[in-house]
Order: structure tokens, then sequence, then C-alpha cells
DNA sequence: CAGGAATTGTGACGTACATCAATGTGTCCT
DNA sequence: AGGACACATTGATGTACGTCACAATTCCTG
């Protein structure tokens, strides 16, 4: 999960699991804070999110990191470079994952839909990252907040009558490594949603989003 | 390419034309400011640049602009998202392409080698983003420019005795577009990086690396 | 339900980088 | 060669966000 802008083709694509004619190892069953493989792992695996929410981040000698993405449902993630795993995977909730051979990927192995599902996915994570690097590089704390709430919304949200509510299953300080902020700013952002009655906020890990509207055209740079 | 910690692995890998056993489209050749592709067009090939420098750039409503990556010798650009391109690419110096259909990377189509070689090169390019995320969301702009001339001169720099030396075909603001900066912040950098010798400069375009060493600590963070 | 730790929020203040505005420098063109 | 045009550099000033310090919630555990 990156933050784009909201493009109902992939964003809310359905998470049916990838197609496949060979028959599946079981799925895994993780706790929340289980890390699922670390930066240097060897790839052995791909996973598809089944259900839970992951994250994925990468660490910097002097300790400054950044969360490379979150992995929601119907995400596959492990992708491997030179046969390597090039973040860590940490489970943020109870999460099930669906594994797939890497050799599925890389030499198709007798199973030509999913070797063709799985570099799909592939060739949209690389679009997605586009997209994230113009948020990191381009864009304000407002609209990369704005930003990641239209499309967590959007991918994971519920209906609530007129309004929309998210359940955000990460940290303040997830959020600031994400989005290239710190979590003092990521709080105030919030605040200053929460006083112009764009967003309301229930226990610091649910957000309701009162203006949706208002919420978009942030995202998008309309002056705050 | 993207800004990365050297690693020789990846960076400084042989630039030898893919293996393909299938008979190849004929080179193109292309003057500077020539535009290969635009975001939104459909993808029929990939290319691999094999002399010159090609700008992938993605842009904002408002004109914000973001570069996405510069494509080097060696590098394969153009990797389609449903089918479609997500950048504009224009071509910085003169530039010769080897084109490669989209159909040898998302079916194979008959030559293993070529598919594996393009899925490969994709692969690498996730890792190299993931890289780059780390420099647009959290280092300064020292550390990002320092980060720029060392992976610059790692892959394309040349001997000069006890210096090393780089082209640049990039104006300022593709720089600051690519690091997420000004130019006016990435000129001041650069005067910085040669107030204090470490660096010198030869008409705007041309670096000498008089320390490497400091460069290549400056980008790893070694406070200023 | 109480107590304590972890996380989140707020305030005061500092600064790195952006912005705005000239000025310098190289390149192209007749 | 000379003028002009784009690009690069420099300077003065502003501000968004970071930093540091602490207060308020939330959450966790017995």
């Amino acid at each position: 999960m990156y933050v784009t802008i909201p493009d109902p083709g992939t964003i809310a694509a359905p998470l049916a699991p990838l197609a496949s004619s060979t028959p599946k190892p079981a799925e895994a069953r993780l706790r929340p804070g289980a890390f699922l493989y670390y930066e240097g792992d060897e790839v052995d695996w791909l996973y598809q999110v089944t259900s839970g929410v992951v994250r994925l981040t990468r660490l910097l000698a002097d300790g400054r990191r950044q969360v490379i993405a979150f992995g929601y449902p119907g995400d596959i993630i492990g992708f491997p470079a030179d046969g390597q795993h090039h973040t860590d995977c940490e489970t943020l909730t109870d999460a099930r994952l669906q594994p797939f051979r890497r050799a599925h990927l890389e030499t198709g192995e007798g199973d030509p839909v999913l070797h063709s599902a799985l570099l799909q996915a592939a060739l949209r994570e690389i679009s997605a990252m586009q997209d994230h690097f113009m948020m990191l590089g381009r864009k304000s704390a407002t609209e990369k907040l704005a930003s990641f709430l239209c499309v967590l919304t959007d991918r994971v949200g519920q209906d609530l009558g007129n309004y929309r509510q998210v359940k955000l299953p990460m940290c303040r300080s997830d959020i600031a490594d994400f989005l290239g902020l710190t979590t003092e700013t990521v709080s105030r952002t919030f605040t200053q949603l929460r006083k112009s009655k764009i967003i309301a906020i229930d226990q610091s890990h649910t957000v309701i989003i009162q203006k949706p509207t208002a919420l978009l055209g942030l995202s998008l740079g309309d002056l705050d």
C-alpha cells in the first residue's frame, strides 16, 4: 500500500486470492509484532496478505527509518532483488499470509497463471512506488496526510451513512516514517484536520472522514 | 538510475546487452530532447539504454514535477503497469536504445532467457526505488547531493589519477526534482561542497571529486 | 478498577530549506 | 563579435517542519 491519488482500477481492486492451479502451501497465521523476514534474508517465499496488516521498513545505519509500505489484504510482499529481502517485514495485527514459492515468480515452474499474476503485481508495485516518490519529494505535510487517509479509506474504509471511517492499525511514528515526517508533525496535522471538522478521531486509531471531498481536495494540493 | 548507497553487486554491474536468442529489432537513435513516450501511452516496447542518458518524469496537476529516475546505459526503462506508461521519458543527450517487445516481459514469448532478464531488471528496480524512498524521506540536502554524486561517479565516472570525474548531462532543476529540492538549494549545496574542496566544478556540468571518501561520508550522514 | 508504561498531543523555539529577487556566466545565432 | 536567452549562482527573507520539553490520553496488567 502506497499513497497514491485514488485510482479505481488498482486501489479498489478486488482482493481475490491469486488464481492458481497449483496446490497451495498452508496459509501462515501470525500474531501482532511477529517478523516475517528481515532485510538481508534469502527470499524463499513471496506472500499475499489475506487478512491483517504488515509493515515493510528499511533502516539507515544511524537509526533513521523509512516505512516502505503497509501490506493490506490483496497485496503481494517479499519481492526479491538478487535473491534477498531488502526490507524488514513485521505484522501490525493478527495476520494471515498465503505463501508462494519464489520460483513461481522467477521461473514460472509449471504454473503460468500464477507466474503472470505475480509479475503483474511486481509491475503495479513499480508504478505505485513512482506515485509515492512524488509524495515524498514534492508534497506538504497536510497533502501527505490527506493523501494517506484518502487512499486508506478507499481501500479499507467502511461506510457510515454520510461519513466514512477507517481504522489505523499503525502508530503515529509508523505514519511519520512512511510519509517522511516526524510524529509531532503527524500529530499536529491530525489535530489541524480535526479542528477544521474534516475528520474526527476516536481513540487515536479510528478516523471518521466527515468531509471526504475536502480531504481529497487537500490531498491534491488545494491550498490548505 | 536511483540514488542508493553504492553496492558493487548492482551499481557497477556490467552493461552487457541482455542475452537473447531472438532477433532484435533495430536500435533506436535519438537526439537530445526527444520524447520516447508520455505518461498514459500504451506500452508496446521496453527499452535498454545502450548509450546516452534519458530522464523519466511525472507531473502533478499544478505543475510540480518529480524526476523518477535517470536512465543510463544498461538500464531498462518503460515497465508497464496496466499496460500503460506512468512517466514521460525524454532524452538528455544523443541516445541509443534497444527495444524489446512488451510481450517478452509479460508472456515470455518463446525467449525465456530474455523474459527472465527483463523480470530480474524489474525486481532490481523495485529494490533501487526502496533505497530512493529513504533518500527522499529521510536525508538532508547535503546527504542527497553527496549520495547522488557518489552513485553517479561509481557508475559512469572516469578515473583522473587521484581524482575521479563525472559529467552531469542533466540541468540543476532536473537534479532538484530528482532529489526533492529546489534548484537554488542544489546550487548552494554544490558551492558548499566546492568551498570545502570536496569537489570542483567545471562549467557547471563536470564535477571533479577531489575527496571521494569525504563525499561518501557526507552521503552516509557523517555530520556535515 | 487502579497504577504505570507507552503512545499521543501541545507548546516554545530553532533551523534547513523554500521563496523572491537580482546578478553572473555560458551558449547560440545572425 | 555582439546581443539575447537560458541556466546557474548568490543574497535577503520567510516559513514549514524539526527539535526539545512536558502534559494528557490510551492501553495494558494485575
